[in-house]
This record gives structure tokens, C-alpha cells and sequence, in this order.
DNA sequence: GGCCCTAGAAGTGTCGACACTTTAAAACCT
DNA sequence: AGGTTTTAAAGTGTCGACACTTCTAGGGCC
């Protein structure tokens, strides 16, 4: 049972119908297709994604771990609701990733980062809706966790961007949708951001992150 | 497929042989029954937990998400290695979630807290081997963590705790028992830890764990 | 002896089955 | 009709089976 061979290698996602279920259900939750409280049975689950209950149920658990989706006592899955009160968890918990990974991506930063970036932000200026915006601002976000070099970082952040674009979908529902105007805030601190990671040091890099995703706490209320 | 009541549910663990044997095969690879490197095989284990292959096959996703298992392109299993290199990641990664929780403790610590682990500390000054100073270290990084209030922080954090003890454990192998002597250093950083979260701001709580637990990184190579 | 090839063993991916539990509906009584 | 009990439907937990892939040890060849 112990083969004490000791040589690295890799953590590579497996190429099997769980896997593809996993994505594709985690996108569907995350896209609003499944309401927040939604039941998620197996056998039907399993209809749908032409499979079987064996891969249905592995990628619930992933999505568990993901925290998309809960179990309740008697073993019945449900998408997770996630209330102004997980909102708090998840940008205090973004706040402390996402700064870590500000400082470390310091030390990495190119003229090409700053070029992409900018790119980015000058886009989120022009953004003709809320759905726009916030692609444009997990990418700018997913690249700094990128670029800290921390693979771990990453890991654990991911699972935070979905549970709050999956409450974001639920908010985007209830509002009106005609009534977009650019939010300045937003842009005014990625500027800030970007400054920071360009040419200032990895603490004001952690500090300008730090500020602008916990700002986030006070408006989500 | 939708049924949208929205009725918030606790986030309750499965009963079943799948969190078992995940439990009792995470206790195994962490105390250092499963070398590093070791095979996993689905029927093996199954045979060793006297289960059929599925549970087993749950909670070995659930300890690859986990970070303690890695999946081979081929579908194999095996724990995880964890290097020099993976200890600067775990490193890295909790000092950004316990410094955010050291911040949050900070705001709720009572007296209560500061004499549990004013305690603790006492005992780690008295301990006669690592391992024991390592449990008793583990107590009071996990305890900042639960008073921080945020459950996700907590959960990110459980499995950079895991991975580190896991990577101790093979250190502890390799080094010969007898010549333990305290360490000062970490006691005397906990001290000061514990100062900053009874009397200290939270800016001050949070940049004391922040050192120390980076300060883990230049010893631990 | 060293190298390659080839069965056979071992392992994963997926499926259907069945017992037991929970939920929902239907029948019943008043 | 309203509320309670009974019954069927739906769902989970677990298992064994089987096809296909991957590893491994042994035999043959040089």
C-alpha cells in the first residue's frame, strides 16, 4: 500500500464526465439557469447532462467544496443561497487573497502587465452595462491572482468570485435593468490599483487592493 | 427543475461512509501513515476501510480539493508531495488569510480568549518535543481563526493547515528525535501576537501575524 | 547480462440495481 | 371542507459489474 517514491507531479484536472458536468453545472449556477435554493436532484441532473448519477454526484461535491451548492441533513443538494451576510465573508476573505497576491504580483510586474491592464480599465470606462463591467473586472482581478505566482492564492480565490457573481446574477434579476451609469468609484480605484502595482512598493500595492475590495462592503448593503 | 423558495440552510456535514473514510484516510496521510508519493487505490482502500469503492472515490476528491491528494493524468492517485517550494505558497497564503483573521479576532476578543491562550502559550514554553509544540501551535492559529467570525476564512484556511502538517510530519522523519530544544522565537512571537489582539488595535493584530507566520518561510528552508 | 515485447494483473470510468429514507399526493374520516 | 393517515413517488447511499486503460513482471531475443 506505500510505494515511497517521492517524485512531483503536477495537479492536473481529470478529463472525465464529472469533470465536464462539474463545469458545466457551476456555470449554470453562476449564470443565474439555477435559481439560489434550487433542487438539485441527482437522477434528474443526471437526465439532463445525459449521464449517469456516478458523475452527477461527483461534481456535486466538488461544487460543495466550491460552496455553489449545500447539503441539507437528509442528503437532499440545493444551490446555496448567499445573503448580504456571506457578502461580507467573501470580500473580507477576497480583501486578504487578493492583497497578498497584489504584493507578490508587485515584485512580477512588466510593462506588458500595465499595458494589458490599462487596456482593460480604459474598456470598463466605455462598459454599457453592469454584466459588461464585472467581466471586465474579474479578468483585471483573475490576472493580478495570476500574476502573485502563488498557484494557492488562486485556488482559494476562485471559489470566492464565484459565489459572488452567482449573488450577483441574483441582484442583477431584481433591479431594473435600463438604469446603468458608469461607476466611477470602481474605475477611479482600479487606477489607483494599477498605479500601485506599476510603480509603487509591493506594502502600497496590498494597501490599494486591500481598500478597494472591502469598499465594496458598504455599497453591497 | 426550479423551484425557487429561497429558505437560507446551514452548511451541514453528510453522514455517510464517504465523510468517514474521507476523515480517517486525511488523519492517515497527515500523521504520516501514507509516505508521500504513495499509491491510493480506489479498491485497495476500499478494502482497508471495508467499504465498497465509491465513498472512497468521494472523499478522494473531496482530500484532492483539499490539496493532501493529486489526480494523475492517467486517473491515478497519490499524495500529494509538498516541497520547499510548496511550504513558501502555504506560507504566503496563510499569513493572508490569519493576518485578515487576527484584524476581525481582534474586534471580538474578550478576557476569556486571552486567558486560553495565555495558557497555551505557558505549555508551549514547557513542551518536550515538536510534535507537541506543533499541536499546541495548531490550537491557537485555529483559535484566532474561529474568533475571526468569518466561516470562510476558516475553511480556506483548514486545508493550508493540513498540507503544512503533512509536509512537518516528513521533516520530523528525517531529523533525529532526540536533540529537540525550545524554540524561543516562536514563543516569543505569540506572546506579542496575543499582546496586539488583547490590548493592540486590529492594524496591529494583523501585522503581527503577518510576521509571524512569514517569518515561518526563511526557517523552513 | 541488457533490452524489447507481450500477456496478465491492477486500476479507473461508468453504469444499473436495490434497500432504505424522505417527500408528496391521494384517500379517508369526521 | 378541513385535517389526518395511508400509499405511492422520488431521492439518496451503497454495491457489484463490465469495458477500457495503464502498469508490471516475465519471457524471448541479441
Amino acid at each position: 500500500m506505500a510505494s515511497p517514491q517521492a517524485k512531483p507531479f503536477p495537479r492536473t484536472p481529470r478529463n472525465n464526465r464529472a469533470t465536464t458536468v462539474h463545469l458545466r453545472l457551476r456555470k449554470e449556477i453562476v449564470s443565474g439557469h439555477f435559481p439560489q435554493g434550487s433542487a438539485l436532484a441527482e437522477p434528474v441532473l443526471a437526465e439532463h447532462f445525459h449521464t449517469s448519477r456516478a458523475p452527477v454526484r461527483e461534481a456535486l461535491i466538488a461544487l460543495e467544496r466550491e460552496g455553489l451548492v449545500a447539503f441539507e441533513k437528509t442528503g437532499r443538494t440545493r444551490v446555496r443561497t448567499i445573503a448580504e451576510e456571506d457578502i461580507r465573508e467573501i470580500m473580507e476573505a477576497r480583501a486578504a487573497l487578493e492583497s497578498m497576491a497584489a504584493r507578490l504580483a508587485n515584485r512580477n510586474w512588466t510593462t506588458a502587465d500595465t499595458e494589458l491592464i490599462a487596456k482593460n480599465i480604459d474598456q470598463q470606462e466605455k462598459a454599457q452595462s453592469l454584466a459588461e463591467l464585472s467581466r471586465l473586472d474579474v479578468d483585471l482581478h483573475h490576472h493580478v491572482m495570476t500574476r502573485s505566482g502563488n498557484t494557492r492564492l488562486l485556488q482559494l480565490w476562485e471559489p470566492l468570485r464565484w459565489q459572488y457573481e452567482a449573488y450577483l446574477v441574483e441582484i442583477f434579476k431584481r433591479q431594473s435593468k435600463g438604469d446603468y451609469r458608469p461607476e466611477t468609484e470602481t474605475v477611479l480605484a482600479h487606477r489607483k490599483l494599477l498605479k500601485a502595482l506599476s510603480s509603487g512598493t509591493p506594502g502600497e500595492a496590498a494597501a490599494a487592493m486591500m481598500e478597494h475590495v472591502l469598499f465594496n462592503i458598504t455599497w453591497a448593503d
